[in-house]
DNA sequence: AATTTTTTATTGAACGGTCAATCAATAAAA
DNA sequence: TTTTATTGATTGACCGTTCAATAAAAAATT
Protein backbone atom coordinates (compact mmCIF):
# COMPACT_ATOMS: atom_id res chain seq x y z
CA UNK A 1 0.00 0.00 0.00
CA UNK A 2 2.33 2.62 -1.27
CA UNK A 3 0.56 6.36 -0.45
CA UNK A 4 2.60 9.43 -0.47
CA UNK A 5 3.86 10.57 3.05
CA UNK A 6 4.81 7.60 4.29
CA UNK A 7 8.59 8.53 5.08
CA UNK A 8 7.38 10.46 9.07
CA UNK A 9 5.25 7.52 9.87
CA UNK A 10 7.61 4.84 8.95
CA UNK A 11 10.74 6.54 10.46
CA UNK A 12 8.34 7.07 13.84
CA UNK A 13 7.66 3.14 13.64
CA UNK A 14 11.39 2.25 13.30
CA UNK A 15 12.19 5.15 16.15
CA UNK A 16 9.97 3.27 18.48
CA UNK A 17 11.04 -0.26 17.53
CA UNK A 18 14.37 0.56 17.36
CA UNK A 19 13.69 2.01 21.60
CA UNK A 20 11.84 -1.71 22.24
CA UNK A 21 14.56 -3.71 20.62
CA UNK A 22 17.28 -1.98 22.47
CA UNK A 23 15.10 -2.66 25.83
CA UNK A 24 14.78 -6.19 25.08
CA UNK A 25 17.98 -7.16 23.39
CA UNK A 26 20.33 -4.65 24.05
CA UNK A 27 22.43 -2.86 21.45
CA UNK A 28 24.76 -5.65 20.54
CA UNK A 29 21.47 -7.76 19.44
CA UNK A 30 18.88 -5.09 17.80
CA UNK A 31 19.77 -5.98 14.24
CA UNK A 32 18.06 -4.38 11.49
CA UNK A 33 16.50 -7.50 10.52
CA UNK A 34 14.79 -7.69 14.34
CA UNK A 35 14.03 -3.87 14.45
CA UNK A 36 12.04 -4.28 11.16
CA UNK A 37 10.43 -7.23 12.22
CA UNK A 38 9.13 -5.68 15.25
CA UNK A 39 8.30 -2.25 13.48
CA UNK A 40 6.19 -4.76 10.64
CA UNK A 41 8.31 -3.87 7.87
CA UNK A 42 11.28 -5.25 5.64
CA UNK A 43 15.17 -4.53 6.48
CA UNK A 44 15.44 -2.33 2.98
CA UNK A 45 12.68 -0.15 4.14
CA UNK A 46 15.74 0.62 7.11
CA UNK A 47 18.79 1.76 4.68
CA UNK A 48 15.62 3.68 2.54
CA UNK A 49 15.02 6.23 4.83
CA UNK A 50 17.91 6.46 7.55
CA UNK A 51 20.48 5.36 5.01
CA UNK A 52 21.57 2.32 7.41
CA UNK A 53 21.62 1.26 10.84
CA UNK A 54 24.01 4.06 12.11
CA UNK A 55 21.80 6.42 10.85
CA UNK A 56 19.02 4.73 12.82
CA UNK A 57 20.46 4.64 15.90
CA UNK A 58 21.45 8.50 15.68
CA UNK A 59 17.98 9.71 14.43
CA UNK A 60 16.46 7.55 17.66
CA UNK A 61 19.01 9.32 20.24
CA UNK A 62 17.92 12.61 18.21
CA UNK A 63 14.52 11.62 19.76
CA UNK A 64 15.57 11.23 22.97
CA UNK A 65 17.35 14.15 23.47
CA UNK A 66 14.48 15.95 21.71
CA UNK A 67 12.10 14.87 24.39
CA UNK A 68 14.48 16.02 27.03
CA UNK A 69 15.14 19.32 25.50
CA UNK A 70 11.23 19.47 25.41
CA UNK A 71 10.14 18.37 28.59
CA UNK A 72 12.72 20.77 30.39
CA UNK A 73 11.88 23.64 28.54
CA UNK A 74 7.97 23.27 28.63
CA UNK A 75 8.45 23.76 32.87
CA UNK A 76 11.04 26.18 32.54
CA UNK A 77 9.04 28.55 29.81
CA UNK A 78 5.72 27.88 32.43
CA UNK A 79 7.78 29.43 35.24
CA UNK A 80 9.25 33.35 33.47
CA UNK A 81 11.42 34.46 35.53
CA UNK A 82 10.38 32.88 38.71
CA UNK A 83 13.15 32.51 41.78
CA UNK A 84 16.29 29.97 40.62
CA UNK A 85 15.26 27.16 43.07
CA UNK A 86 11.82 27.35 41.02
CA UNK A 87 14.06 27.03 37.88
CA UNK A 88 16.56 24.10 39.37
CA UNK A 89 13.32 21.86 40.03
CA UNK A 90 11.57 22.24 36.65
CA UNK A 91 14.97 21.47 35.72
CA UNK A 92 15.43 18.22 37.60
CA UNK A 93 11.84 17.60 36.92
CA UNK A 94 12.31 17.67 33.24
CA UNK A 95 15.20 15.35 33.55
CA UNK A 96 12.83 13.04 35.50
CA UNK A 97 10.14 13.15 32.66
CA UNK A 98 7.88 10.28 31.50
CA UNK A 99 9.24 10.41 28.84
CA UNK A 100 12.88 9.68 30.21
CA UNK A 101 12.31 7.13 32.67
CA UNK A 102 10.50 4.48 31.09
CA UNK A 103 12.69 1.17 31.06
CA UNK A 104 13.02 1.70 27.05
CA UNK A 105 14.43 5.19 27.40
CA UNK A 106 16.64 4.45 30.33
CA UNK A 107 17.75 1.55 28.63
CA UNK A 108 18.71 3.18 25.19
CA UNK A 109 20.17 5.95 27.21
CA UNK A 110 22.52 3.88 28.90
CA UNK A 111 23.30 1.59 25.47
CA UNK A 112 24.02 5.56 24.03
CA UNK A 113 26.42 6.40 26.55
CA UNK A 114 28.75 3.33 26.21
CA UNK A 115 28.72 3.52 22.34
CA UNK A 116 29.00 7.06 21.98
CA UNK A 117 32.47 6.70 23.84
CA UNK A 118 33.21 5.26 20.21
CA UNK A 119 31.36 6.85 17.86
CA UNK A 120 31.60 10.41 17.03
CA UNK A 121 28.19 11.02 15.45
CA UNK A 122 26.59 10.20 18.91
CA UNK A 123 29.40 11.32 20.64
CA UNK A 124 28.40 14.89 19.59
CA UNK A 125 24.84 14.59 20.69
CA UNK A 126 25.55 13.30 23.88
CA UNK A 127 28.17 16.54 24.39
CA UNK A 128 26.06 18.99 23.66
CA UNK A 129 23.06 16.86 26.01
CA UNK A 130 25.78 16.84 28.84
CA UNK A 131 26.52 20.78 28.53
CA UNK A 132 23.23 22.00 28.39
CA UNK A 133 22.53 21.04 31.53
CA UNK A 134 25.59 21.81 33.19
CA UNK A 135 25.10 25.17 31.66
CA UNK A 136 21.51 26.04 32.86
CA UNK A 137 22.60 24.40 35.86
CA UNK A 138 25.12 26.48 36.24
CA UNK A 139 23.54 29.69 35.43
CA UNK A 140 20.66 29.16 37.84
CA UNK A 141 23.57 28.98 40.34
CA UNK A 142 24.99 31.56 39.21
CA UNK A 143 22.19 34.27 40.19
CA UNK A 144 22.80 33.18 44.26
CA UNK A 145 26.37 31.73 43.93
CA UNK A 146 29.97 32.94 43.91
CA UNK A 147 31.24 31.82 40.61
CA UNK A 148 33.47 29.16 41.78
CA UNK A 149 30.91 27.71 44.31
CA UNK A 150 27.86 27.93 41.48
CA UNK A 151 30.17 25.74 39.14
CA UNK A 152 30.91 23.48 41.59
CA UNK A 153 26.91 23.17 42.61
CA UNK A 154 25.85 22.70 39.13
CA UNK A 155 28.62 20.12 38.69
CA UNK A 156 27.18 18.05 41.39
CA UNK A 157 24.06 18.77 40.64
CA UNK A 158 24.64 17.03 37.22
CA UNK A 159 26.02 13.98 38.21
CA UNK A 160 23.59 13.21 41.13
CA UNK A 161 20.86 13.67 38.34
CA UNK A 162 23.04 11.32 35.77
CA UNK A 163 23.80 8.95 38.80
CA UNK A 164 20.18 8.70 40.15
CA UNK A 165 19.28 7.98 36.82
CA UNK A 166 22.03 5.12 35.87
CA UNK A 167 21.36 3.23 38.97
CA UNK A 168 17.65 3.42 37.85
CA UNK A 169 17.97 1.93 34.77
CA UNK A 170 20.74 -0.78 36.58
CA UNK A 171 18.57 -1.62 39.37
CA UNK A 172 16.50 -4.38 39.60
CA UNK A 173 13.29 -2.73 41.08
CA UNK A 174 13.70 0.41 38.32
CA UNK A 175 13.56 3.90 38.96
CA UNK A 176 11.78 5.32 41.33
CA UNK A 177 11.04 9.05 40.30
CA UNK A 178 9.64 10.15 43.40
CA UNK A 179 12.27 9.57 45.17
CA UNK A 180 15.04 10.10 42.81
CA UNK A 181 13.63 14.01 42.71
CA UNK A 182 13.48 14.01 46.28
CA UNK A 183 17.13 13.77 46.71
CA UNK A 184 18.14 16.03 43.46
CA UNK A 185 15.52 18.76 45.57
CA UNK A 186 17.29 18.34 48.68
CA UNK A 187 20.87 18.77 47.34
CA UNK A 188 19.64 22.07 45.63
CA UNK A 189 18.01 23.45 48.90
CA UNK A 190 21.20 22.15 50.67
CA UNK A 191 22.96 24.37 48.28
CA UNK A 192 21.25 27.25 48.26
CA UNK A 193 20.69 27.25 52.20
CA UNK A 194 25.06 27.75 52.21
CA UNK A 195 24.44 30.49 49.97
CA UNK A 196 21.75 31.87 52.40
CA UNK A 197 23.76 31.51 55.62
CA UNK A 198 26.35 33.04 54.09
CA UNK A 199 24.18 36.20 53.05
CA UNK A 200 23.07 36.18 56.70
CA UNK A 201 26.40 36.54 58.41
CA UNK A 202 27.39 38.69 55.96
CA UNK A 203 24.83 40.84 57.24
CA UNK A 204 25.76 40.21 60.89
CA UNK A 205 28.90 41.74 60.75
CA UNK A 206 27.54 44.65 58.61
CA UNK B 1 58.16 -21.75 24.65
CA UNK B 2 56.14 -23.86 26.97
CA UNK B 3 56.45 -23.96 30.18
CA UNK B 4 54.82 -24.77 33.23
CA UNK B 5 52.42 -21.82 35.25
CA UNK B 6 51.26 -20.19 31.95
CA UNK B 7 48.10 -19.79 33.06
CA UNK B 8 48.12 -17.28 35.84
CA UNK B 9 50.25 -15.45 32.88
CA UNK B 10 48.31 -15.31 29.84
CA UNK B 11 44.75 -14.39 31.77
CA UNK B 12 46.86 -11.37 32.94
CA UNK B 13 47.98 -10.55 29.41
CA UNK B 14 44.29 -11.41 28.03
CA UNK B 15 42.44 -9.46 30.67
CA UNK B 16 45.00 -6.22 30.38
CA UNK B 17 44.90 -6.36 26.45
CA UNK B 18 41.37 -6.71 26.49
CA UNK B 19 40.97 -3.12 28.79
CA UNK B 20 43.32 -1.59 26.26
CA UNK B 21 41.17 -2.68 23.59
CA UNK B 22 37.84 -1.91 24.53
CA UNK B 23 39.39 1.41 25.91
CA UNK B 24 40.76 2.07 21.89
CA UNK B 25 37.97 -0.07 20.05
CA UNK B 26 35.01 -0.32 22.16
CA UNK B 27 33.40 -3.31 23.51
CA UNK B 28 31.49 -3.71 20.06
CA UNK B 29 34.50 -3.85 18.23
CA UNK B 30 36.87 -5.61 21.06
CA UNK B 31 37.06 -9.08 18.90
CA UNK B 32 38.81 -12.27 20.22
CA UNK B 33 41.44 -11.76 17.21
CA UNK B 34 42.41 -7.73 18.29
CA UNK B 35 42.25 -9.24 21.85
CA UNK B 36 44.94 -11.99 20.68
CA UNK B 37 46.63 -10.09 18.59
CA UNK B 38 47.27 -6.82 20.92
CA UNK B 39 47.91 -9.84 23.94
CA UNK B 40 50.59 -11.42 21.41
CA UNK B 41 49.36 -14.70 21.18
CA UNK B 42 46.67 -16.64 19.07
CA UNK B 43 42.93 -16.30 19.22
CA UNK B 44 42.95 -20.53 20.16
CA UNK B 45 44.39 -19.59 23.80
CA UNK B 46 41.44 -17.21 24.79
CA UNK B 47 38.79 -20.59 24.78
CA UNK B 48 41.94 -22.22 26.02
CA UNK B 49 42.48 -19.94 29.22
CA UNK B 50 38.54 -18.74 29.64
CA UNK B 51 36.38 -20.99 27.82
CA UNK B 52 35.41 -18.66 25.19
CA UNK B 53 34.89 -14.74 24.88
CA UNK B 54 32.22 -14.70 27.31
CA UNK B 55 34.70 -15.84 29.82
CA UNK B 56 37.44 -13.67 29.50
CA UNK B 57 34.52 -10.46 29.53
CA UNK B 58 33.84 -11.38 32.27
CA UNK B 59 36.76 -12.26 34.24
CA UNK B 60 38.15 -9.16 33.40
CA UNK B 61 35.23 -7.15 35.08
CA UNK B 62 35.70 -9.33 38.26
CA UNK B 63 39.49 -8.17 37.95
CA UNK B 64 38.27 -4.38 37.45
CA UNK B 65 35.69 -5.47 40.46
CA UNK B 66 38.41 -6.94 42.72
CA UNK B 67 40.51 -4.03 42.64
CA UNK B 68 37.45 -1.60 43.50
CA UNK B 69 37.14 -3.74 46.60
CA UNK B 70 40.67 -3.90 47.26
CA UNK B 71 40.97 -0.02 46.85
CA UNK B 72 38.33 0.58 49.60
CA UNK B 73 39.21 -2.09 52.07
CA UNK B 74 42.75 -1.44 52.30
CA UNK B 75 41.77 2.18 53.36
CA UNK B 76 38.85 1.30 55.53
CA UNK B 77 41.02 -1.05 57.41
CA UNK B 78 43.97 1.33 58.07
CA UNK B 79 41.13 3.38 60.14
CA UNK B 80 39.84 0.87 62.53
CA UNK B 81 36.62 2.24 64.64
CA UNK B 82 37.40 5.75 63.72
CA UNK B 83 33.99 8.24 63.04
CA UNK B 84 31.68 7.91 60.36
CA UNK B 85 33.28 10.45 58.21
CA UNK B 86 36.26 8.43 58.20
CA UNK B 87 34.94 5.81 56.63
CA UNK B 88 32.84 7.31 54.54
CA UNK B 89 35.89 8.92 53.18
CA UNK B 90 37.71 6.32 52.61
CA UNK B 91 34.76 4.61 50.82
CA UNK B 92 34.82 7.55 48.76
CA UNK B 93 38.64 7.41 47.82
CA UNK B 94 38.31 3.96 47.12
CA UNK B 95 36.35 4.45 44.42
CA UNK B 96 38.41 7.48 42.78
CA UNK B 97 41.14 5.17 43.53
CA UNK B 98 44.18 5.33 40.48
CA UNK B 99 43.08 1.58 40.13
CA UNK B 100 39.57 2.41 39.07
CA UNK B 101 40.03 6.38 37.09
CA UNK B 102 42.40 5.30 34.44
CA UNK B 103 40.72 5.69 31.15
CA UNK B 104 40.66 2.26 30.16
CA UNK B 105 38.77 1.32 33.04
CA UNK B 106 36.33 3.53 33.26
CA UNK B 107 35.30 3.24 29.79
CA UNK B 108 35.10 -0.81 30.29
CA UNK B 109 33.13 -0.13 33.61
CA UNK B 110 30.68 1.72 31.38
CA UNK B 111 30.71 -0.84 28.63
CA UNK B 112 29.99 -3.47 31.44
CA UNK B 113 26.97 -1.56 32.80
CA UNK B 114 25.24 -1.26 29.55
CA UNK B 115 25.81 -4.88 28.45
CA UNK B 116 25.18 -6.22 31.88
CA UNK B 117 21.31 -5.02 31.47
CA UNK B 118 21.00 -7.87 28.83
CA UNK B 119 23.27 -10.30 29.89
CA UNK B 120 22.88 -12.84 33.64
CA UNK B 121 26.65 -13.22 34.63
CA UNK B 122 27.80 -9.51 34.69
CA UNK B 123 24.42 -8.35 36.03
CA UNK B 124 25.12 -10.33 38.97
CA UNK B 125 28.18 -9.06 39.36
CA UNK B 126 27.29 -5.78 39.08
CA UNK B 127 24.65 -5.89 41.26
CA UNK B 128 26.65 -7.41 44.13
CA UNK B 129 28.95 -4.42 43.49
CA UNK B 130 25.96 -2.18 43.80
CA UNK B 131 24.54 -3.43 46.94
CA UNK B 132 28.19 -3.79 48.85
CA UNK B 133 28.41 0.39 47.92
CA UNK B 134 25.17 1.11 49.37
CA UNK B 135 25.43 -1.24 52.39
CA UNK B 136 28.87 0.13 53.02
CA UNK B 137 27.79 3.96 53.02
CA UNK B 138 24.28 3.08 54.31
CA UNK B 139 25.85 1.40 57.73
CA UNK B 140 28.23 4.18 58.10
CA UNK B 141 25.31 6.95 57.99
CA UNK B 142 23.14 4.81 60.02
CA UNK B 143 25.65 5.25 63.11
CA UNK B 144 24.78 9.36 63.21
CA UNK B 145 21.36 9.73 61.02
CA UNK B 146 17.96 7.88 61.42
CA UNK B 147 17.61 5.06 59.40
CA UNK B 148 15.34 6.42 56.56
CA UNK B 149 17.76 9.65 56.52
CA UNK B 150 20.59 7.23 56.74
CA UNK B 151 19.07 5.38 53.52
CA UNK B 152 18.54 8.52 51.92
CA UNK B 153 21.60 10.08 52.42
CA UNK B 154 23.38 6.76 51.18
CA UNK B 155 21.31 6.22 47.90
CA UNK B 156 22.22 9.92 47.40
CA UNK B 157 25.66 9.54 47.46
CA UNK B 158 26.07 6.66 45.96
CA UNK B 159 24.58 7.98 42.74
CA UNK B 160 27.12 11.16 43.40
CA UNK B 161 29.87 9.01 42.99
CA UNK B 162 28.44 6.70 40.45
CA UNK B 163 27.16 9.90 37.97
CA UNK B 164 30.87 11.65 38.69
CA UNK B 165 32.01 9.01 37.64
CA UNK B 166 29.85 8.47 34.66
CA UNK B 167 30.76 11.92 33.75
CA UNK B 168 34.58 10.98 34.12
CA UNK B 169 33.93 7.97 31.70
CA UNK B 170 32.10 10.82 29.10
CA UNK B 171 33.59 13.67 29.18
CA UNK B 172 36.47 15.07 26.35
CA UNK B 173 38.74 16.26 29.51
CA UNK B 174 38.59 13.36 31.33
CA UNK B 175 37.64 12.83 35.15
CA UNK B 176 38.80 15.40 37.57
CA UNK B 177 39.24 13.29 40.15
CA UNK B 178 40.64 15.82 42.87
CA UNK B 179 37.34 17.97 42.10
CA UNK B 180 35.01 14.50 42.27
CA UNK B 181 36.03 13.66 45.45
CA UNK B 182 35.94 17.61 46.60
CA UNK B 183 32.53 17.22 45.33
CA UNK B 184 31.38 13.75 47.43
CA UNK B 185 33.39 15.08 50.92
CA UNK B 186 30.85 17.99 50.56
CA UNK B 187 27.91 16.02 50.35
CA UNK B 188 28.94 14.05 53.87
CA UNK B 189 29.91 16.82 55.24
CA UNK B 190 26.15 18.30 54.66
CA UNK B 191 24.88 15.28 55.51
CA UNK B 192 26.70 14.87 58.99
CA UNK B 193 26.27 18.73 59.37
CA UNK B 194 21.94 18.11 59.29
CA UNK B 195 22.57 15.34 61.99
CA UNK B 196 24.59 17.89 64.62
CA UNK B 197 22.12 20.66 63.69
CA UNK B 198 19.47 18.27 64.69
CA UNK B 199 21.18 16.71 67.87
CA UNK B 200 21.67 20.41 68.75
CA UNK B 201 18.64 21.81 68.87
CA UNK B 202 17.47 18.75 70.53
CA UNK B 203 19.88 19.38 73.80
CA UNK B 204 18.60 22.80 73.58
CA UNK B 205 15.12 21.74 74.24
CA UNK B 206 16.22 19.42 77.21
C1' DA C 1 73.23 -39.95 30.84
C1' DA C 2 70.66 -40.86 27.20
C1' DT C 3 66.34 -42.19 25.66
C1' DT C 4 61.54 -42.38 25.25
C1' DT C 5 56.97 -41.08 26.93
C1' DT C 6 53.82 -37.99 28.79
C1' DT C 7 52.11 -33.61 29.71
C1' DT C 8 51.31 -28.82 28.93
C1' DA C 9 51.17 -24.91 25.87
C1' DT C 10 50.17 -23.03 21.60
C1' DT C 11 48.98 -22.28 16.88
C1' DG C 12 46.01 -20.96 13.00
C1' DA C 13 43.26 -22.76 9.23
C1' DA C 14 38.63 -24.27 8.62
C1' DC C 15 33.65 -24.07 9.64
C1' DG C 16 29.12 -22.59 10.39
C1' DG C 17 26.67 -18.75 11.38
C1' DT C 18 25.19 -13.86 11.44
C1' DC C 19 25.33 -9.25 10.02
C1' DA C 20 24.46 -4.79 7.24
C1' DA C 21 24.03 -3.36 2.81
C1' DT C 22 22.52 -3.73 -1.87
C1' DC C 23 19.51 -3.86 -5.71
C1' DA C 24 16.56 -5.87 -9.20
C1' DA C 25 11.77 -6.68 -9.08
C1' DT C 26 7.12 -5.44 -7.88
C1' DA C 27 3.08 -2.82 -6.87
C1' DA C 28 0.13 0.79 -6.01
C1' DA C 29 -0.79 5.57 -6.21
C1' DA C 30 -0.38 10.01 -8.81
C1' DT D 1 3.29 6.79 -17.76
C1' DT D 2 5.83 8.35 -13.98
C1' DT D 3 6.76 8.43 -9.28
C1' DT D 4 7.01 6.70 -4.70
C1' DA D 5 7.07 2.81 -1.60
C1' DT D 6 8.43 -1.65 -0.52
C1' DT D 7 10.22 -6.29 -0.66
C1' DG D 8 13.53 -9.98 0.32
C1' DA D 9 17.06 -12.84 -1.81
C1' DT D 10 21.85 -12.16 -2.52
C1' DT D 11 26.45 -10.79 -1.38
C1' DG D 12 30.68 -10.15 0.89
C1' DA D 13 32.73 -9.42 5.22
C1' DC D 14 33.57 -10.77 9.69
C1' DC D 15 32.68 -13.23 14.00
C1' DG D 16 33.56 -16.94 17.79
C1' DT D 17 34.61 -21.61 18.19
C1' DT D 18 36.82 -25.78 17.23
C1' DC D 19 40.43 -29.01 16.62
C1' DA D 20 44.20 -31.47 14.40
C1' DA D 21 48.97 -30.46 14.38
C1' DT D 22 53.15 -28.92 16.54
C1' DA D 23 56.61 -27.96 19.88
C1' DA D 24 58.91 -27.83 24.01
C1' DA D 25 59.38 -28.91 28.72
C1' DA D 26 58.91 -32.43 32.32
C1' DA D 27 58.79 -37.09 33.82
C1' DA D 28 59.77 -41.76 33.28
C1' DT D 29 62.54 -45.34 31.59
C1' DT D 30 66.54 -47.53 30.14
Amino acid sequence: MPKLGMQPIRRRQLIQATLEAIDELGLADATIARIAKRAGVSTGIISHYFAGKDGLLEATMRHVLSDLGTAVLERRTALGNAPPEAHLRAIIDGNFDRSQTSRSVMKTWLAFWASSMHHRPLQRLQRVNDRRLYSNLSCQFRRVLPKQEARDAARGLAALIDGLWLRGALAQEGLNVERARQLAYDYVRVQLDAARHTRTRANDYA
